[in-house]
DNA sequence: GGAGAAGCGTCAACAATGCTGACCAAACAA
DNA sequence: TTGTTTGGTCAGCATTGTTGACGCTTCTCC
């Protein structure tokens, strides 16, 4: 349970500390390490609801995933969808394809271009995309209403921050399509 | 690339925004998908890094995980790990014993406890260790800086908020332990 | 001192989700 | 017409999680 060990209290500090040399380098060092912490502890535990309930439908994170993204940008090709997953058409299509058969998402010839696959949530992967998502928002609405608004401002800018530039690009496009 | 489909444009908006009736609920579920969109390309794109360079020495991210951990908390047992992991022994066995063999991790029997296995970081866990930190440590800089310090402590606030009990006090006792 | 519990390791099998490489078909574009 | 793009599929493999079942050493309690 973490309590201290004999070892421990012999040791010079955290070899970190050595290392580190000024005070001012050393603070910025527990600060990075408390957010290596913060966001491995965090994400884990804000899948944690919906990967419950998936299991009982004998899925996973994978098809949250799909769920989410088509559901939020509804008409999307199979290109859209594996750039922003960045995943593979293979990776996708051992998902995918079970999700179509059981009713989940559709598949519409695009109208401009026949080759396109538009993808759509089916009333049956509405809902159970809305009891998914019904999870986090307890979850994310309990950690907002606890950090208060100037937190959760903060929180999405540096959120913002932590994602590389396709993923802006990517999140940009799709808060468009979402009710551009 | 996400461009508009022709289905789309027909649609009466998105379901949610029937189905939300009030426009604060349409907003807060705006606000909250783009919660989930945040979580997950900024984690992706937080562990990006270490992923490429842990990949050159065939490791994954769970190797990862265990040198983070074990590192910061030297001297921990193998329960404290699987406590903070939340994973099975199974588990961690294949991934912590080729890591001895290799020379990343040593153990030591406790000495009040001789049941107990001290787990700590060789120097050649130590230097990977700050390797991979400073990948995450140059990509989380970065993002600070653009955010600000007041979002950097929302940010904070907020991903402990969607930390459950048991991580919360999981991290406390790393961080007592880091420098207690 | 002996019984049971706790901490750790290990074997075997399985599941989810990534990957590569190789092909194929339909539809578009030059 | 020819070549490219979009999507689908087969086969094989790696990582990392899971259960279940044992075994060994050590501690704790009666």
């Amino acid at each position: 349970m973490l309590t201290k060990q004999p070892g421990m209290a012999a040791m010079p500090a955290t070899p970190r500390e050595q290392a580190a040399g000024s005070n001012l380098l050393f603070l910025r060092e527990a600060e990075l390490r408390l957010a290596q912490d913060l966001l491995f502890f965090g994400y884990r535990d804000f899948t944690a609801g919906p990967d419950r309930l998936l299991a009982e439908l004998n899925m996973g994170r994978a098809h949250h995933r799909v769920l989410h993204f088509v559901g939020r940008a509804p008409g999307m090709t199979v290109g859209d969808l594996l750039g922003i997953l960045s995943i593979t058409k293979q990776s996708l299509g051992r998902v995918l394809q079970p999700m179509i058969e059981d009713g989940y998402v559709t598949q519409a010839a695009g109208r401009v271009d026949k080759r396109q696959r538009l993808l759509s949530l089916t009333e049956k992967g509405a809902g159970l995309e809305r009891r998914l998502y019904d999870c986090q928002r307890e979850w994310v609405m309990r950690a907002y209403r606890e950090a208060g608004p100037a937190a959760v401002e903060g929180f999405r800018r540096v959120m913002r921050g932590l994602m590389g530039e396709d993923a802006r690009a990517e999140l940009e496009r799709l808060e468009r399509a979402a009710q551009g």
